[in-house]
DNA sequence: TATAAAATCTATCAATTTGGTAGGGTTTTG
DNA sequence: CAAAACCCTACCAAATTGATAGATTTTATA
């Protein structure tokens, strides 16, 4: 499941992608837009500035705007941002690998294949979405 | 992500179909042969009796054994009954749908649609994932 | 019938994560 | 120069997770 952070972040990028180009959003905007606890925004929208989806400008008249189109930014990106890994554990996961501890030997752990073609078909379906895909429905 | 829960009952389950058919298998015996903490494995394995994936027969020489065919039991199961929802939104979900109550309108949120097809598509993947199918490798 | 072995039940617990809130500080600009 | 916005750090309560502990019930058999 999607944690509520990473549903706030996929809410506040389609208001943002939903507005005229060149027109920035200010915090409380968006919040009220997408129906976000303010403050808790505000942390949001930092990490998709550090994950460069967004950038902002400060100062009276500042706020929020993409700086990655629409097109781009998928599901699988938000996920891995907010949520981490996409496949079902560490031993299997491309970006967040861990090895098995509970498994006795050292070799490969008798779930790892089949949780990575889980992986790969979730990996893939979630790359199909992006937030241009969520938004003409 | 997979609870250490759902990954200890797949190993649980791995090793009661690893057995001779009519063998039953001591608490004891599974925790040391899948390398879980054997007071944790109680509790899994009550909950996939509960789940009717498995039987007991207590007492002297009593124990766990498989009732339901190692080609039908399905990663989608053992998710659903350890951690519950597919989906990644419960309002995405089938098995534990709940309505988004921070969505304004009472229409469909602007994520549930590509929810759905993700949870389509995982749920696919995972139902072809069988504690057989992780067997021969 | 006593006893040993095994499942079963009920409670508790520490650590972590989650979903926020609070309160400032810093920077920009009218 | 002050307002408006971003930015940062800390804190907090509730829920979840990953167990552990101990008592009780059931069953086979010596």
């Amino acid at each position: 499941m999607l944690s509520h952070k990473a549903k706030y972040a996929l809410k506040a990028l389609l208001y943002l992608a939903e507005q005229d180009e060149d027109h920035i959003s200010k915090t409380i905007e968006i919040a009220d837009g997408a129906n976000i606890p303010k403050k808790f925004l505000e942390q949001i929208l930092l990490d998709l500035k550090r994950g460069r989806f967004v950038s902002s400008k400060q100062g009276k008249f500042g706020g929020y705007y993409l700086i990655k189109s629409k097109n781009d930014i998928t599901l699988a990106e938000i996920h891995r941002l907010f949520d981490g890994a996409i496949a079902l554990l560490p031993c299997a996961s491309l970006n967040f690998y861990e090895r098995c501890l509970d498994c006795k030997t050292e070799e490969e752990c008798s779930l790892r294949h089949g949780l990575m073609i889980i992986r790969d078909e979730t990996l893939k379906a979630m790359q199909n979405i992006t937030i241009a895909s969520l938004i003409k429905k």
